[in-house]
DNA sequence: CATCTGATGTGCT
DNA sequence: GCACATCAGATGA
């Protein structure tokens, strides 16, 4: 097994606040300077080669609010020993493949969910994917233009979808893949910016349509791996907020099903609110994590 | 930093 | 027809 450096051990070479805010990628957030943290977060632990491990037909095997909480890196469900954070990894056609831990995720249920595309039962050609075993992979097209790419989780017709992602390899590829709709001329895009989004990360890594159905747990150009020798995250570093985009749903926008790892930079909307000490969400989400553990 | 607007075409009623 | 799980660029502070 190939040497891998600690997070513990790694030694930025940034300012102090940079440092402290970047080394972990996560921790507090920086209220201090609207400047911002800038964008050389790169974590060591992923330098080179792969050391995670692939997850398999197990992990995926949960209902859809404790897998969308796990593939940040949250145990929640018992049945699981995972808890470590999820990275997600593309291997392209010319063999370079590309990496980005999960920093960002929504649920959608399925079912009473107004806002899934499978609100009650609704079955189509294109949501096929979502009532498919769990892990397997959900693409659609979005505005024209865009994709998002989400996983089918337990639990009939609900899926998890991926918002957000930090680059850990493979920056120059998914800068290219990023530029290529981009006006020529224009700024280039920090780190942050490649995988901040929904749509972002499927350009980033390269996710076309053609990968709506497949199954992450058994595919040679997509997977998701965990990483063994990662630091557990600590009580209340996941934040939980409302789904975006979804506003004319009624009630259901109003639903805390959106969590993302409190303070990282590559997370694509902040809730200042959700993230103030004592908000208190879980009441609700404990009932919601029960109905769609109990059927 | 925050807010706003136009682009763009597929899926579904 | 119309809604849409978005994004980039522009503008104002």
């Amino acid at each position: 097994m190939p040497a891998r450096k600690r997070k513990s051990a790694s030694v930025e070479h940034k300012t102090d606040t940079q440092s402290t805010v970047l080394k972990r990628g996560r921790q507090s957030v920086d209220k201090s300077n609207g400047a911002d943290a800038e964008h050389n977060f790169k974590s060591q632990y992923f330098s080179c080669e792969s050391n995670g491990l692939k997850l398999g037909q197990e992990f995926f095997n949960q209902p859809c609010v404790c897998l969308a909480k796990a593939l940040i890196g949250k145990l929640t469900h018992i049945a699981i020993i995972v808890n470590t954070q999820q990275v997600l990894v593309r291997r392209c056609a010319n063999g370079e493949e590309l990496r980005g831990r999960v920093v960002e995720t929504e649920a959608y249920l399925g079912g009473e969910d107004k806002a899934s595309h499978s609100a009650g039962g609704k079955r189509t050609e294109r949501n096929l994917a979502m009532f498919m075993k769990p892990g397997t992979i959900y693409v659609y097209p979005i505005y024209g233009i865009y994709l998002c790419m989400n996983i089918s989780s337990q639990g009939e017709g609900a899926a998890v979808l991926l918002r957000a992602l930090e680059p850990l390899q493979g920056h120059t590829v998914m800068r290219q893949l990023r530029g290529a709709r981009r006006r020529e001329g224009s700024r280039s895009l920090k780190d942050k910016e490649l995988c901040n989004g929904p749509s972002k990360l499927c350009q980033a890594l390269d996710v076309p349509r053609a990968f709506d159905r497949r199954d992450l747990a058994d595919d040679a150009e997509v997977w998701l791996e965990t990483d063994p020798g990662e630091i557990p995250l600590q009580e209340g570093e996941v934040v939980t907020s409302t789904r975006i985009g979804i506003e004319s749903h009624g009630e259901w926008a109003a639903k805390p099903l959106r969590f993302y790892l409190r303070g990282h930079p590559c997370v694509s909307v902040l809730d200042k609110r959700a993230e103030e000490p004592g908000q208190q969400t879980s009441v609700e989400l404990t009932t919601i994590s029960e109905k769609s553990i109990s059927e």
